[in-house]
DNA sequence: GGCATACTAGAATATTGATTCTAGAACCTG
DNA sequence: CAGGTTCTAGAATCAATATTCTAGTATGCC
């Protein structure tokens, strides 16, 4: 076996610095030249574009959720929503390449819409973070509804991506923890 | 002067109609058919693709700006900034093409890579609305600061723009604008 | 009516960039 | 070391689609 000169995640490395750089219009080329590799050598990992471009958005979303799970690992349901909360800033503040590759797609949409390679892989990504949400959810109310699930998907997810999500391509402020907890509390507060 | 049976707004909004359909990656002959056009007839009233799209943006947020500017036009600041919010959350409901078209650019990269022919709209598209959150801080705060600018552009815009934002491609939930308008209050809050 | 203009029509062309192919080098196994 | 495998290399090919071109048609104006 010859030693590996391009690895997978060496090729997914470059790829994401070109998302930053450009935009999700990335160029096959360009993540080539900005390697020093030839063509050929991703196409021996990867096997379209599509698929490249997927597996850097799956790389991604996956480690965010490593983090994310963690800040959520506390007894107290109400803090370990806005310690998630406040993990999405963070993450997005130490790890600009992942947090940019994730705007590349919506989930709702790439389900549709990704190569039959990676399909499994992205429908199935995002089903721990769903269980552990709906059981914070069930310790931090009583008679837990619909109702429930959603402010809490809102203030320990969607709330914190929407406000940091402006800034990913510059810095994050560095006030915006205190505010995405303020925010996340106020609306976790709607549910009581 | 032969009448015209495709007009530049009849191409927008066909446009539209694709873009909400297929996601960003719209194609010109796309466009035609969904019209009954012509390819040429596209080129006819718009320079280039690039163009097309981003005239469509532009369209979109102008509407929007509209809107926005009007729901804020009340004496007490704070009334002002939550119905600002709240209008995000409406208009998004109400008008889900232009909602989807506005996402395809985010101004700040627009501004550099616009054709030429857009570049000054581009430019120039957020300066009323720049201008209003500043007199709308003047007014809610004494001794404003920037980081009051700061959070009544969270507030009125980032905040509520990234919370519907995961519901534009489908249908945003009833009880959306309470949420928003409870964080948003909570930002505000934050200043004080 | 006859000319000029604005538009429709859609085929032909050009370009961009993804993908494939062939060759050769490096390494591992037995 | 011979054979097999994995990988680099980069040129050649292919496909998709944006763009251009030429022709034809309708309309308004003089």
């Amino acid at each position: 076996m010859a030693l590996a000169k391009f690895t997978p995640d060496g090729i997914l490395d470059a790829c994401a610095e070109e998302v930053l750089a450009n935009g999700g219009d990335v160029r096959i080329a360009d993540i080539a030249s900005r390697l020093g590799a030839p063509t050929g050598s991703i196409y021996h990992r990867f096997g379209s574009r599509q698929e490249l471009l997927v597996r850097l958005w799956l790389r991604s979303v996956g480690r965010f959720h490593v983090d994310y799970l963690a800040a959520g690992d506390q007894d107290d349901p109400e803090r370990a929503l806005l310690a998630m909360a406040e993990c999405v800033v963070a993450f997005s503040r130490d790890h600009q390449l992942d947090a940019v590759a994730m705007t590349l797609y919506r989930h709702s949409r790439l389900v549709l819409t990704a190569p039959e390679s990676c399909r499994e892989d992205v429908e199935n990504i995002n089903v721990g973070i769903h269980d552990r949400l709906a059981v914070l959810a069930e310790r931090r109310y009583e008679h837990t509804t619909e109702r429930h699930r959603f402010l809490v998907r809102l203030a320990a997810a969607e709330s914190p991506y929407g406000l940091v999500r402006p800034y990913l391509w510059n810095s994050v402020p560095a006030s915006l923890p205190e505010v995405v907890v303020a925010s996340s509390r106020a609306i976790l507060a709607l549910g009581d």
